[in-house]
DNA sequence: ATATACCCGACTAAATTAGTCTGAATTATT
DNA sequence: AATAATTCAGACTAATTTAGTCGGGTATAT
């Protein structure tokens, strides 16, 4: 419970490794796969997502790769979470809510608390707060 | 990713409900169970490992059940969680670390800022916030 | 005795996450 | 123009985790 999914951490040592190059320079797919022994598929999935998520930019063609767009400091943890791996909730109720017990729960609002409480903290923490 | 477990749930709805009577009162599971609707077999699981847990007391017999042992407000989130889930870490590296990757990751102690971020944020919540 | 409740661990099923594969589109280089 | 390197996209499979079930035990009020 609570964990993080091997994507987020994917992304996040991708954007720390292109963070240490010049804004020009254009890293690669499988330069990260490599270095960092990740699965290069998988790794690719998540750089496509950041790409249209607008945190980096993608270049096409031989010596193509991506580079970092967005400003780091200003992308919070939730908004990245959610680029990457949708909408973001301790329990499901907030989403589909289709839950039949739905009725007679009695930890809706409580649960709320810890929610917000846990959106709050990493909505006050940017991405280059983990990624320098 | 960040999501509680139906366990998790189950404790804290028994514990709220568990709350609303008087002190000498037991609660059996499968009151609890017609309650919220909840699978019996597996909210009897989650209240023994409370139980286990020292939060409840447990009385056997008929007429038998829980009630609660501890001081809500003592017990705080995180070791709520691992009373039921096991140890909480954001990623498996600061368990078992037979990570073969984690030579070459740039982002351990990054995430360990996370990490420490998230284990205080429950720290400093009891559980009685949530179920009262 | 019996029935009701907790105890415990093994088992199965469902859901989620991780990872793979296939085929396309783009473009620098030759 | 052909080729090779790269991103793009989505369907697919495998692995892991979570949810839920089952069977057999122990304690105890009646």
């Amino acid at each position: 419970m609570l964990k993080l999914t091997r994507k987020v951490e994917y992304a996040l040592i991708a954007l720390r490794h292109m963070q240490n190059k010049e804004s020009r320079a254009v890293t690669s797919t499988k330069e990260i796969a490599e270095m960092y022994d990740i699965p290069l598929e998988l790794l690719a999935k998540t750089l496509q997502l950041m790409a249209r998520g607008g945190i980096v930019d993608a270049v096409l063609g031989p010596n193509g790769g991506y580079k970092i767009k967005a400003k780091l400091g200003n992308i919070n943890m939730i908004e990245f979470f959610e680029k990457i791996e949708g909408p973001l909730g301790l329990m499901d109720c907030y989403f589909d809510s289709d839950c039949t017990q739905i009725s007679a729960c009695n930890i809706r609002s409580p649960i709320q608390k810890i929610n917000n409480n846990m959106r709050n903290m990493f909505k006050n923490m940017s991405v280059d707060e983990i990624t320098q």
